[in-house]
DNA sequence: CTTGACCTGCGAGTAACTCAAAGGTTTATT
DNA sequence: AATAAACCTTTGAGTTACTCGCAGGTCAAG
């Protein structure tokens, strides 16, 4: 039906870099054939399977997990339960990383606060940095 | 005053791991002297050193910016300035990825809640996975 | 004098791209 | 037809901040 697409060609479909689809072809999870003049040509299939990669990229799930959830699938097995503890850990891992931005972010947010009202220092030998050194003591 | 500490004496009070302070070294954020048989000898201002760098690092500075604010100090110039910019700059970033975090988490959240309620897809050569394919119809 | 706990420098692995180099192909323009 | 622009290929390396492993040297205790 619709004619097989080269590597741009598919990366503007999907508005991905063109690298990362070349990155996903050479890491092997999507196996597009090759034309006469050796350009990669993607069917259906390999869309199909693009496409899976990048809504489960959406997701959270690492390449390598897709890569499991794809040779599961190869192997006519249903990738569905690996996929539901999969997300479970890379949800909790998320909520983690959350967590610890929130509370860098807070940090900075509480350091420049109250920078301003602090004049910069001149390099005494006492410290490096006032501002960076003193930050320890709040919050 | 204070004797000179090893490696490993460091590592333990600042409560980092011994490579983290090796990796500091290594890339010449500190400078420690080293003794006649070769180990590195920190003293009180290679210390003083080490305890700016765990303090901007806590503060969302990247080892390059830490390396630059060393520098200014090194070159008698106060990197307060220079942190105030960086700050800013790295502050935004890490707001700018805590949003995109959250929003992951959202989605995360969105699919197991969604998938609770579906069963495991069997093969059938239309998806790969139904969960994972029928997320992006979410919120 | 051997064991164990330290230390050294160096190389490589981590995650997911992204960029560049060197060269081949196709398409459009002159 | 010649040439240039816009593709494509493979491969290697750079990104961040460690962390681990290796081969081998050093030092204190039993």
């Amino acid at each position: 039906m619709s004619a097989s697409l080269r590597v741009q060609q598919v990366a503007t479909r999907f508005s991905v870099n063109a690298d990362t689809v070349r990155h996903y072809v050479r890491i092997g999870l999507v196996q597009p054939g090759k034309d006469d003049s050796g350009y990669h040509r993607f069917n259906d299939e390999d869309l199909k399977v693009l496409g899976f990669i990048l809504n489960a990229r959406e997701l959270g799930f690492t390449l390598d997990d897709i890569r499991q959830l794809l040779d599961d699938a190869g192997r006519g097995e249903s990738p569905c339960p690996h996929a539901r503890e999969l997300i479970e850990l890379r949800l909790s891992q998320a909520r983690q990383k959350l967590a610890s931005l929130e509370s860098l972010v807070r940090r900075m947010e509480d350091a420049t606060r109250a920078w301003e009202g602090m004049p910069d220092c001149e390099p005494c030998g006492e410290h490096i940095c006032h501002l960076i050194e003193g930050a320890q003591h709040e919050s």
